[in-house]
DNA sequence: TATGAATGAGGTTTCATTCAT
DNA sequence: TATGAATGAAACCTCATTCAT
């Protein structure tokens, strides 16, 4: 007892628990014995087990939108936007390989989660990405040829499956690699003449 | 009596019942009523419900290994290689949506079966996409800077999610849309100077 | 096909495997197999799987009594006669180990087969002790304090645990030095006055 | 809620049940309605089904062993000490004829049981018997022919056929003659003389 | 707030038995 | 007679959730 935060100590445990047996082959005692509670704590901060997975998510979201939010505040260049996002997504995910293998394969496991408006945050994500293309457009940086919410689809899509390759332990290059080659493969298609890199 | 393929029956009716409720939320009396069957019947052709799983993604990549084959057996042109390994990628999602979100969305959920030795069909299908990389470097079509297996990585991840976010129907444009943008995306980014589309 | 006796094979393959296994945990497929023959064949020779059981016992009890009765047929001294019965006993257990294991354990384990009225002959195995001890009575040859039944179930106990022990494979001596003893033992309790071995 | 005991109610429940079922023909949820607890609550204290059956023999065999050792504590003479040793053997199990089934009937009934190392108990109870036997025949009171663990499981053997014909309900006479006669039939094969009973 | 023993609904799986061939 | 694919009832056991303390 006396710990501040006990919600904060639950999802922590969830992370490690979920990204190593997979969310339904995860236990909601073994999550609170990673945490240090008693099984019967657990629901006094969260609704049910499915409430934990789509915490942790919303809270991971949440803070990447923060950090992204702050590292994009003062750049302008399109260009130099979107590889910035790219590389506070790495970033972020190399913080902690188990959050990524969370957040990139537990959730998608379920149109369940997928669909409920509690997931919006992932929206706000893409939209962010859908926005800088937008804007790059507008400058004239971006080609205007593409549809900027299949982009970022595309875009995301690109940089998760590095980011779970990554997590999944299967790397053959460091994260920082992937990084840079994916933005470089990104920003060829999308500027409207290829940057001089 | 019984229908000729009672495997392949009840392989079908597990991918539409997998597909609406997601594999752990599915039971196999549904896809025993699904597919016409006892339950008992399933334990007949499979080991288990995970192996239902497992099967249903072998069968699929096979059979998607194979078109591929067929599709680019004649085709020398590094870049119509890869865009047309797209289209074909595009078009076997789109023949079952079902199959599109079970493949793409279950799979990934359990490390359980990534890192299963019987998914290995997943590693050549990157690996496919890998080679046509590598040769279309060999060829001087390709920018050499690029990692094969990187960018076969990006590349998949980019049009995966593209499939999923059609199959989960919140599309927004067409499959075919979504393909050709993507691939027009990405061979900007590969060819050693952009191709005049 | 053309197997004489098939109903015999059925029989013979079942013993094995239950002796191995355990009446519960044998099933039906496995004797099917042992004997060669499809599952359904059972059905055609026995109404069902408990039937199999009942029918081992039967036969092996009929075949131990006619055993007796011969060897029995011409001794009429009653020491002699207790001492015979213990022998055939013993050699018949050990014709078949797994015949043995069988008829001592698997068949104890349910009242439903105990108070079963086919059964029967396991009464009339006990009853032909007890005659033999009421004629050794009769004889003076026999202390006439003791009840034959009593002493013929607890004679039964003895001789069927010692084969019980040399079934289970944990005997440290020989089934014939095991018959030896026992006999002694008891007809050294019985006979009025004890015995000149 | 909660009897003090829950372990024990259990076990006592699942002694009422398998006593008249038989193990095989007993199911969990049986045994729960009999304690008066829900099914998921055995999973508590059993490790799974077969756990109660064995925790029901070592429990058993632990208490009887416990009396016959008060019991024999302060006795010396070889022929008492067996012959106590009988006694209570008929005490605990007349206590409660559904023990005596299981611990005689259901027991035997699996190799798998019996072979199992927690079934130790049941040699302790054996060695007990023949230790007895042994010091008679240091004592000079026992006929040093026999063997001592050969007389031990015979008598083992007749003293539980003997429990087990009077749990079994066709008991023509008390369990106490039965006890009787048994240690008198076996005393006067043992004894050096034949004891002037 | 916190605990953790108890609950009990319900899923996966087994396997004796059937029956069309 | 013989087969063996198919059946489907039912049991064991798990585990998310509750609630008395």
């Amino acid at each position: 007892m006396a710990q501040p935060d006990k919600r904060r100590r639950i999802l922590d445990a969830a992370v490690q628990v979920f990204a190593q047996f997979g969310f339904y082959n995860s236990k909601v005692s073994q999550v609170a014995k990673e945490a240090g509670v008693a099984d019967g704590t657990i629901y006094l901060y969260f609704k049910n087990k499915d409430d934990i997975l789509i915490q942790v998510f919303v809270d991971s979201i949440d803070e990447i939108l923060r950090r992204q939010e702050d590292a994009l505040a003062d750049i302008v260049d399109p260009i130099e936007r979107l590889s910035t996002f790219a590389r506070v997504h790495f970033d972020s995910v190399a913080e902690s390989r188990a959050l990524a293998e969370v957040i990139t394969v537990e959730l998608r496991q379920s149109s369940k989660f997928m669909r409920n408006t509690d997931l919006k945050p992932f929206g706000r994500y893409l939209a962010m990405i859908a926005h800088i293309v937008e804007e790059g457009q507008a400058h004239g940086a971006f080609s205007s040829r593409l549809n900027p919410r299949l982009a970022a689809r595309a875009f995301f899509g690109a940089i998760d499956e590095l980011a779970l390759e990554w997590a999944m332990g299967r790397r053959q290059s460091s994260l920082s690699d992937a990084c840079e080659q994916t933005v470089d493969l990104f920003l060829s298609g999308l500027v409207t003449r290829p940057h001089a890199n």
